[in-house]
Formats: structure tokens, sequence, C-alpha cells
DNA sequence: CCTATATAAATGCAGTTGCATCTATATTGC
DNA sequence: GCAATATAGATGCAACTGCATTTATATAGG
């Protein structure tokens, strides 16, 4: 669920002499979240428009490809991913299911698994990047000259 | 689920001569979903620390606020929050049973109700709001000069 | 060596979402 | 007035998430 209103008018809001957040920060607030919100949507809808995973999916093989030939192990890409434990313990199930992982026992800890890309999941990886680079560019450069990217870059890196 | 990692290496993602989007435009994408995400989980988590409901409510509070003394039909607060039908209608149960709004039948139209909010309703949206913004103001506030903030404004706004 | 604790990963359960469909009432065109 | 269609809203089902707990192995301390 996500947000798109936020109302800071007195007669909503103003609580006692309570310190108020300026209306820029609740522009910014609001514009950020309907940003980031309607191009992960129109991500998303491009890509099961063209019958490929979810960015989701994305995200995790490009990171278990990143760590070719050597393989990743689950706590690492947790850590990569920003995912919690179970969340990725479960994404790597239904990734395996669809043929695009495997899973290999490791040799030092018995409690452990190393993950590896399958030649299958390279493909449509390498798939999806069109389909999701094409939206990036239609919905972003188009709005910025380089001076403006480089200062916006700058900008929300003050967030991070 | 979300998204942190592209890569547009050569390695990854050059396929033929297709159009790569440019170094800023992926630091922009990035970074967007990144602030966002985390200013979203601190504000979700500040509010489950005070036994608060989720932003979710908040959105559907305010707007069923807003709309005193008359109400608001279910249909309306579906544009106005971007939500879809069926998760309108849940969220709508949920808050519901929560005792926050009561449905009322509607005169002209058997087929609709009327959303009112409760005393409880806005008592408890009045509360969120100080945890909320509070969160607002420490996470974004600090970052931005008043013209700073200015600018990122217009430029975020150039993508809505 | 053996118990206590820490780490890797999986899982049961409840809540939430997306999708498709369904029910009920309204509106339109004949 | 009546069939066809449109609109308001609810709901069954499958997938996904958060939370807490569980299982299995590793490591540390006595």
């Amino acid at each position: 669920m996500f947000v798109v209103k936020v109302d800071a008018s007195a007669s909503f809001c103003i609580i006692g002499n309570m310190q108020q957040p300026k209306p820029q920060t609740i522009i910014i607030w609001t514009s950020l979240v309907s940003a980031s919100r309607t191009l992960l949507e129109d991500i998303e809808s491009a890509l099961k428009k063209e019958g490929l995973p979810t960015l989701g999916w994305y995200d995790a093989l490009l990171e278990i490809e990143k760590a070719d030939p050597d393989g990743i192990r689950p706590f690492e890409l947790k850590e990569r991913l920003l995912l919690p434990q179970y969340g990725t313990s479960r994404l790597l199930d239904r990734i395996a299911k669809a043929g695009f992982i495997d899973r290999h026992e490791v040799e030092r800890d018995g409690r452990g698994q190393v993950i590896k890309v399958t030649q299958k999941g390279r493909e449509t990886r390498r798939a999806m990047w069109p389909v999701y680079s094409e939206v990036l560019m239609q919905s972003i450069e188009p709005h910025f000259t380089p001076a403006e990217a480089a200062e916006f870059t700058r900008l929300l890196k003050k967030l991070t």
C-alpha cells in the first residue's frame, strides 16, 4: 500500500505548538513517492506484458550472475538486496522452481548452500533488460538536461 | 518486492546496438527508489512502534475526513488514492472493522454506499500525524537549503 | 568433550495483494 | 416495459509478505 496523500493544513494537522514540516518537505515526500511508484508500476507492467519475471527477480538474478562463477550464499544475497532472510529464502525457492538458479552444497559449512545462475536464468535476465531499460529511458531522459540530471542525482543522494 | 540494483555495464547489458540508458538515468532511478523505500520503511516502522495503523490507512482516513460532512463514495476514494477497486473495498473493510469509519446507504443509488469517518477514526488519524511528520522532518529537512528544496521539488515534479 | 550460544536457512500462520469473476442495481436503446 | 450494457461493490483463489519459530550446523567457553 502506497502513500499519495499528505495534508498539513491547519485544520487537519496542527496540534498545539508541535513543530510542523515545511510545505516543501511535504511536496518533496509526495512527489518522491508518486514518482517512484509510477515508474515502478510502468516497469512491472511492461515486464508482465512480455511474460517476463518481476523486478525482484531481475535484481536477484543480476546479483547472482555478478557472483559468477563462484556463486553466492543466500545470506550474502540478502544483504545486497536488502531483503529479509525469509524473503530471500522464498524468492530463491521461486526462482529455483523456474529453473533460473541451481542450489549447491557448500564445502565447509553444512548449514549453507551456494546459489549459481543457470543458462536459462542468464538468458531471462538478459531478455528483461531491454524492456526494463526502455521504460527508464522513455520516462526519465526526456525530462532532464544533462545539468539537471546531475543536479537531480546530487539531491537524491542526500536522501540516502 | 523492491528494486535496488541495476547493472548497465557492457558485459551484462549491451545487446547488439540497442539504445542504452545514460548512466545518469540509472543513478536517478536507483536513488529514487532507494530514497522512497527508506523513507517509507522509516515511517511505517515509527507508526508500528506507536501501535498506530499504516500509511495506507492514514491516506484513506484523511481523504474520508476531507469529505466531511457529506462522506465519500468508495469509487471516489479509489480514484483519489489511486488504488484498485478491490483494494479499496478491502481496505475499507479493515478500517470499518477497526471502527474508524461507518458505511451508510445512499439515497439515489442502491448499489452504492457512503463512507464517513467516526470520531475514533478522526482521533486516530490525528494521532498518526505527529509520528508521520516527525520522520519527514528529520529525514528530509536537514539535507536541503530552501533553494535546494525548491529545485528538488521542481525536478521531482517533472517525473509526474 | 560437552553445554551454551550463534549463524544459515526453512516454514507455519495470518494478513495483504493481484486477478478474475460475481452480484446487484442503474442506465440506455428499442 | 424489456433486453443489453454499464457501473458499484464484493469475493474466491493464488501468490506474496511480515513475524515468529524451528531445524540444523558451527563456534566458543569451561
